[in-house]
DNA sequence: GTTGAATGTTCTCTTTTTGTTCTCTATTAT
DNA sequence: ATAATAGAGAACAAAAAGAGAACATTCAAC
């Protein structure tokens, strides 16, 4: 198992490589991690390389390698790093604090459970066919809440919810082509909230 | 059996590694359960490793190792149930096979970095303002795949590639009412290819 | 080629952090 | 009373982190 400065160490050439396209030096490296010596980066670099997490080509300058293999093994946190904001006629812009994204937030509660989606109703709130709905189980939501939604026990749905003072209760799909429907309270039940989604493009 | 503090001891050992991919140290674990010493901490350990709980390497720091036994009662891995299909209409009908989603799977690579998307010019391809891609570093890419264009060295955008015979790149937006600019292919330097894509609700 | 700056390699040393082992005290249930 | 559980904290051992010097090698400019 790693050192923390490893670590760090190990994350600051995958970022450096990611983004530049070629590796780091020494000096760089100590730099990067916060550190002077760059003896001790060397250091730390030959652990990772007796670990067969990279390949140096000795004596060479800016001779390392990121080997793929073993950092998928070792890479026990769902960690990827998130290197900035990307909007239409700019550079990519650093995002300051958040430097990575932890998929473990996304599903860290035990309540969450996945379904994947299929049809065309949801596709003007981004949820396309195909894709994967994360959902909080819970049997009350909010107004404005993509639910999961059982109609008369028997039909599931993905809808966005829209409650009546009235106790009706309304479905709405997010798509011009669909109708919204309305119901009494009490042919719908709640089975969860949409509180993620993901794609997948390959 | 456990006692509730060794249980609490366990427990927080284990969302620590999940998010942070590496063992606390005993004064982290003592902070984590509510108590000083972390030479209670250590004993609480002890025990852990007397029941084949966790596994210690003696003397080294964060090296405690969960065992197989403790990972069953709450999941460590990114692992989220998939519990089916929604379709509008029609009851959730089960997946066979695949039960469940691997986040590790669906992005955990080292070539993989993410981007928080701003703007809405890829809105009809389910990529919406404040949304999360994943980005495969790839220099080359396919008709039709969504990319990271770098225009003239110095601007960024998300945009569907088009490669025309006459070598002429066109930049594709999915947004009507947004146009596509089509550029020498010299101009245009893909920096990777989307692979993946995610959103949060909360 | 030769040369020199940049970079990689190998050390020794010190400091800081962390793990380990104690002893002591308090609380609670049997 | 006794045993089990909880906790505080001191004292020491060991690992990790870091500084920096000295030397080796590379690579590009000349």
């Amino acid at each position: 198992m790693l050192t923390p400065s490893e670590r760090k160490t190990l994350k600051f050439i995958q970022r450096y490589c990611m983004e530049k396209g070629y590796s780091p030096t020494l000096t760089e490296i100590a730099d990067g991690i916060g550190i002077k010596s760059k003896g001790v980066a060397h250091r730390y670099l030959k652990t990772l390389e007796s670990l067969n997490m990279v390949s140096i080509a000795s004596h060479r300058k800016r001779g390392i390698c990121l080997n793929l293999e073993a950092y998928e093994n070792q890479s026990v946190a769902p960690i990827i790093p998130l290197l900035g904001r990307i909007a239409a006629g700019q550079p990519i812009e650093a995002i300051e604090g958040r430097e990575e994204i932890n998929l473990a937030d996304f599903i860290m509660n035990p309540d969450r459970y996945a379904l994947q989606v299929t049809g065309d109703s949801m596709i003007e709130a981004g949820i396309l066919d195909g894709d994967t709905v994360i959902i909080k189980h819970q049997n009350i939501a909010d107004n404005g809440d993509i639910i999961v939604a059982l109609i008369d026990g028997i039909e599931a749905t993905l809808k966005r919810l829209k409650k009546l003072p009235n106790g009706m209760v309304i479905l709405v799909p997010e798509n011009k082509l669909m109708e919204a429907i309305s119901y009494e309270a009490e042919r719908i039940q709640i089975q969860g909230v949409v509180v993620g989604q993901l794609r997948s493009y390959q």
